[in-house]
DNA sequence: TGACTTCAGTGACTAGTATCACAGAGGGAA
DNA sequence: TTCCCTCTGTGATACTAGTCACTGAAGTCA
């Protein structure tokens, strides 16, 4: 655990008023964490609010068999909503989240972050469009899973890889598979396809986007 | 519109402070909605938060070819999250709500909505608990979307609605289908196999449910 | 260089669900 | 009663996605 700095915090989070920065300096603990780490897992018990400082996390729900799906992805400057959530009376988590990148997240602790709901301005106006936002991603792969085919997933899929870590995407089939509960096989087929498309090239380990748009 | 009762919402919301129930009873609208008339559509301005004091709503999504599928119901004394969640910013709807049987809905103008998290402590906990709980339904119909059979989901339905308005269910298979997004035969066969294990009867417009576990 | 591992491509088959077509049952209204 | 409409049941067929079995290509390491 370090102590954060209030540049980097300032950086991310610049709608946070002075006197909040301070508490949360004050307060708070970062963790470093590093590439494939979890940092929240399913029936784990919350009891720090969870913001992200630097790198990218997925978060994603996991059943019984280990099948998975992302939910997904936090970016620098956006919190875990359901941290926040739970936070209000020590629940579980109902979730997983996991670095994709090494990354840096902010722990403060949830009594802290639930008197500051009415303490600070700023603070509670980020957990509420925190919600927000979390909920219409939701609602977004909620769509796609009932009313899309695979393809069009796949496709929903790249173009949301595409805008938090750029064109080159560096993810096995497999690993696709996985996260849209598939498998290979079918992942593969349908890469392949929109290869013929031209709107991306296929290598071993990554897939080069050209345009999305098109298809 | 008519005037909110004291009494009636003191019922269904008992948690709440008296002064909050003298400002709900000052400020706000009582609408009486008839059975199957839209309470909220997706893409129409939200205003107002909405609380259920009597009756049935159902929220659901729905894509641009009519498709649907149901996100949970609401019952009395519980608040339209995402009418809360849009109110801080005067959004849009992203999502439908119906009347599922004939109901009262308490309209509160958003900017007094909004206050009231600072000034209500009973008005904010319920504003969060409010969040979360609709997430959680939220994941769940998510989960069974994304990891279950049609044979599951089903189950799963009919449970909810157990739950909700009791062991008679009085739906067509057609509506069934709708809300889950499928269509009627299948839905036809499945409550077929159902009847044929003892879990339920099926009737003309109504399903008798004996015991939904044991299957 | 050769052995080994991981990743990708492909055909054949299967299971689950959707669609189409049609028949019959139940209930309401004239 | 008769007509009509809605709801339900069922077979045939088609399509999507998942599974299995196998091949070959790319990268790694001794």
């Amino acid at each position: 655990m370090e102590i954060p700095q209030k540049e980097d915090i300032i950086k991310q989070f610049p709608q946070f008023e002075q006197s909040l920065l301070d508490d949360i300096l004050a307060h708070s603990a970062i963790r470093e964490v590093e590439e494939g780490e979890e940092v929240m897992r399913t029936g784990q018990y919350i009891r720090s609010t969870v913001l992200l400082l630097s790198g990218l996390l997925k978060v994603y729900r996991e059943d019984d068999e280990g099948n998975e799906f992302l939910m997904y992805y936090l970016e620098p400057g956006s919190a875990c909503a359901m941290s926040m959530m739970c936070t209000a009376r020590d629940e579980q988590s109902q979730i997983m989240a996991k670095a994709v990148t090494e990354a840096e997240v902010i722990l403060i602790p949830s009594h802290l972050s639930e008197q500051w709901l009415a303490k600070y301005k700023s603070w509670h106006n980020f957990v509420i469009a925190s919600y927000r936002q979390r909920f219409e991603e939701l609602l977004q792969t909620l769509d796609s899973i009932a009313f899309k085919g695979l393809d069009e997933r796949l496709l929903f899929y790249l173009k949301r890889h595409v805008k938090v870590s750029g064109k080159e995407i560096r993810l096995s089939h497999q690993q696709i598979a996985l996260e849209l509960n598939s498998s290979r096989e079918v992942i593969s087929r349908l890469l392949k396809k929109l290869e013929q498309t031209g709107a991306i090239t296929l290598h071993r380990n990554y897939i080069e986007v050209h345009d999305l748009e098109v298809v």
